[in-house]
RNA sequence: GGCGAGUUGGCGGAGUGGUUACGCAGCGGAUUGCAAAUCCGUGUACAUGAGUUCGAUUCUCAUACUCGCCUCCA
């Protein structure tokens, strides 16, 4: 069997993957902090490594792969959700996770095996705090307990920066409480009008980054096989995760693989509320964009390498789908073709497996096609289910002559995609009749005039050859939005 | 200011020390009243300069440009 090969940020070079015990490969993924809708950047890890994880379990078995994935439901941007609308915290935090997982589901991800909380592992999170203390490696101070970077030599390593060149540059909060201004927060206090617990250090609440250390201890255990997350969360959020484990557990400990994947721009620029180019996964869903389609453009660029959304990418990627789509497979059980599997492998080349499903479709061997589309998290039989995948066709019988040389039946058929109105459909037919009408009388001037009318309302008609020789017609449905009436009026 | 990534044909996007994916668009032909659809055919691209090499788009160095992170952010 060949072997997963992965990029691992710790040591910048891609090297074989060889989990700690095969029995049980442990992934663990930052989650949201969930404040609000996932915006459309926050869906790339979710894809990237759902993909992951179902190579991980095409590989070593779906009992042996646990994969777990973080809810953030402590945090200032809460505590301010909170303020401004007057809600509780746990009810915004609940329904964001309720969001959240709906979306996801949409973009066809798995859900991971465990999904901890934050605020579930709060005593955790103490404990791992008191013995960062007790080594020395962390300090109170005025209510706060920070971590003392110089007390790790190899801060900064994953990240590839170095604690002086930082401060050089720095735009870290001075602090007078801090011994160096790079000191992060493990424990930070609470006012009555922000969520708290009590502790050793006084009334107060978690700093940002404990939360991972303590929850993958609490589930994993001290050393676990891959970290993944967002190329942003790298520093300080990682190193700083990295630094809290590895002085408690020793520098074997945490993570053995990191992985990031690269962000996400829009139409060429980096997304931002301020340019305006900022949205939700769900309202992409909303515009008719399918989740599918957007896993498609996910998938079609590699994780490491910056990815652009763009209509146009959405408006191909459904183009290709539904021509996949089409294809009928019966034998689903069949294994996915193994150079769609080895593409995976290689460090989850996505692009070059969508390549070979090319490759597949073009050689017709729809099973394999189906199988090895569903490893990368493709239905396709659920998708040609899909209103925005099914097309829809309406054929009168063929036609024929009814008194030779004088009365034509042609066939008619209107053709398009979706859900089409009756009336829409009777319009739609009618439409080529008339144009049909004309064509037979060689009125070539009427019958291009009906039929550049008919393209400015979105419909395009054709001709077809029927198999008796008699000339058909169809009409190609852009939308099936058009109003009849307005095909009606058509001359 | 610090750190990092990238620059491939019209667009998107893999990949390789010598045989140069693939998709979309385009072009030519068949076909068509004209089209559409379909079928057949078609593209020698790898930022710039230098170096290593028998040979580099692929390795090394420099330059330019783009982008990201360092601040809540995946």
């Amino acid at each position: 069997m060949t072997e997963i090969k992965l990029y691992n940020t710790k040591t910048r070079q891609k090297e074989p993957f060889s989990p700690l015990d095969e029995a049980n490969v442990r992934m663990y993924v930052c989650g949201p902090t969930v404040y609000d809708r996932a915006h459309i950047g926050n869906a790339r890890p979710v894809i990237v490594f759902d993909v992951l994880y179902r190579l991980l379990r095409h590989v070593y078995g779906a009992d042996h792969v646990t994969y777990a994935r973080n809810f953030t439901d402590v945090d200032d941007k809460i505590n301010a959700r909170a303020a401004n609308t007057g809600r509780s915290i746990r009810e915004i935090t609940d329904e964001t996770i309720g969001w959240f997982l709906e979306d996801m589901d949409a973009l066809g991800a798995l859900r991971p095996n465990q999904a901890p909380r934050a605020t579930e592992y709060i005593d955790e999170m103490k404990a791992m705090i008191a013995a960062l203390i007790a080594k020395g490696h962390a300090y109170a101070a005025e209510g706060h307990v920070l971590f003392d970077v110089n007390s790790y030599e190899k801060y900064g390593s994953l990240s590839g920066r170095s604690l002086d060149d930082m401060i050089a540059g720095a735009r870290v909060e001075i602090a007078p409480y801090k011994r160096n201004p790079m000191d992060f927060v493990l424990w930070k206090p609470s006012d009555s009008e922000t969520p708290g617990w009590q502790s050793d250090w006084g009334y107060g609440r978690p700093g940002w980054h404990i939360e991972c250390s303590a929850m993958t201890r609490a589930l994993f255990g001290e050393q676990f096989d891959i970290h993944g997350g967002g190329l942003d969360l790298a520093f300080p959020h990682h190193e700083n995760e990295k630094a809290q484990s590895c002085c408690t557990a020793g520098e074997d400990s945490f993570a053995q693989v990191w992985m990031h994947n690269e962000m996400l721009q829009v139409e060429g620029k980096k997304m931002s509320k301020s340019l305006g180019n900022f949205f939700s996964v769900r309202e992409l869903l909303d515009k008719g964009i399918s989740g599918e389609v957007i896993r498609f453009v996910y998938l079609s660029t590699h994780y490491r390498k910056p990815m652009d959304w763009t209509e146009k990418k959405a408006r191909e990627a459904e183009a290709t789908l539904r021509k996949w789509c089409t294809v009928e497979g019966k034998n689903i059980d069949v294994k996915p073709d193994a150079e769609v599997v080895a593409a995976l492998m290689d460090d989850l080349n996505t692009s070059a497996a969508i390549h070979r499903l090319e490759e597949l479709y073009k050689a017709d061997d729809r099973d394999l096609l189906l199988s090895s589309a569903k490893l990368l998290g493709f239905d396709f039989a659920k998708i040609a289910e899909s209103d925005w995948a099914r097309p829809f066709t309406y054929e009168t019988p063929t036609g024929g002559v009814l008194k030779e040389g004088v009365d034509y039946n042609p066939s008619a058929s209107v053709i398009g995609w979706g859900p089409i109105s009756d009336g829409l459909r009777d319009a739609s037919l009618n439409l080529v009749h008339r144009w049909l009408a004309y064509r037979r009388n060689k009125d070539w001037a009427a019958a291009d005039g009906l039929k550049e009318h008919a393209r400015e309302l979105g419909m395009s008609l054709m001709a077809v050859r029927s198999p008796n020789g008699i000339n058909g017609g169809s009409a190609k449905l852009e939308s099936n939005e058009i109003d009849p009436e307005k095909l009606d009026a058509l001359k």
